[in-house]
DNA sequence: TTCACTGACTGCAGTCTATGTACTGATTCA
DNA sequence: TGAATCAGTACATAGACTGCAGTCAGTGAA
């Protein structure tokens, strides 16, 4: 996986000082006090740098956010034997809603993503569309665990229907002014209530 | 309703064309290569001015998407005696299908953005976050019809649940390069899937 | 060890979106 | 008719992003 030694390190050191940088600036200032240049300065790198590692601004934050779908997808695929598809699935998304919270990398880079997520409408737009394209990914990996359950458009609506519902949910509730307990508490809610419709 | 006469048709007769203008452009030369510069010339309108109807590029194509919500608001708000939650909230949906592919103005400005939305990041992500603006009004609207029944996550998750659904689907048939009958089938078909978890 | 080469990073100039400000002139209202 | 209002304008500016032409450290082979 790992192409070269140093080199990759040292540009991983300065992927991860962009990150660093760029979440203290936001948490200090806001988000829309805060632009590419002081983060590439802050970074001690050059603003071009900037963009050769992110595509966008909002790209910082979501940084690392699709190890979260590679868990779910790893979750489809080692389905047991007997397994059901409102398991699996369950399964699936239970992976995604615990690292949401957990394990995502230096201090609270998840909290103050889904803080900013919740009250900055261009993150909360580039988000939703990182959501779409995981939702792709999941869609297609599900029909196929499931070749003769469902068709490429059940598969999608479900998994859609799932995403939709999680997100909605947790954003209510962030909105609503609950904290990691609540929320996470909500969006099991919703998972439970799609999983309804597939029994 | 209307506030003034004269000032205010003047005012859109503009906006509908810089929309013409856009739309025609758009089609043309590809969105990515069309400027709001061009779009304010075509329509012989300054630059500003275009921002003065538009917050962003992206919006000209969303003009009179709003007017589909209110559809589903007021199906939830005409509801009848008896009629239970499923029924209202199909009936909802379906309202927003139907003007989806029909009513939607001058031309084939739905088309037109069903395609851009499918290709286009930018406008996909700006298209997601009106959904999610749209599914906060629809839940509380939800969540006052049915005050006993529902809370005000469980609400979120379903509306949510209901729209990512849809969405997903559509994509889907739009992406696999179906038609507006199979588009539409697909979406019925997620609604009904969703609906089903309701009962 | 040497040397060609790759690739991360830089500086600069340029495009385009988006916004603040101050102004013009046409409606609208008192 | 005079005053207020408001769509549209010209001008200036910030800031995101891109293309291009480099530099230099790290790498891999002779």
């Amino acid at each position: 996986m790992e192409k070269h030694g140093l080199r990759e390190r040292k540009k991983q050191r300065t992927r991860q000082a962009l990150i660093e940088a760029a979440v203290r600036l936001f948490e200090d200032k806001g988000y829309d006090h805060v632009t590419v240049a002081e983060i590439a300065d802050a970074a001690e790198v050059s603003p071009r740098t900037f963009f050769l590692h992110f595509q966008t601004r909002e790209d910082v934050l979501l940084a690392n956010a699709d190890v979260r779908v590679d868990l779910a997808l790893q979750a489809i695929a080692e389905r047991r034997a007997g397994e059901q598809l409102s398991e699996v699935l369950v399964r699936a998304m239970d992976q995604m809603i615990a690292d949401t919270w957990d394990s995502d990398l230096p201090s609270g880079l998840a909290a103050l993503r889904a803080r900013l997520a919740a009250s900055v409408p261009a993150l909360q737009a580039r988000l939703l569309q990182r959501y779409l394209t995981a939702q792709a990914e999941l869609a297609q990996a599900l029909q196929r665990a499931f070749p003769d359950r469902l068709d490429t458009i059940t598969a999608s609506a479900l998994v859609g229907a799932m995403v939709g519902a999680i997100s909605a949910a947790a954003l209510t509730a962030l909105q609503r002014g609950d904290g990691p307990g609540e929320v996470r508490n909500a969006m099991r809610q919703a998972m439970a209530l799609v999983a309804q419709s597939v029994t």
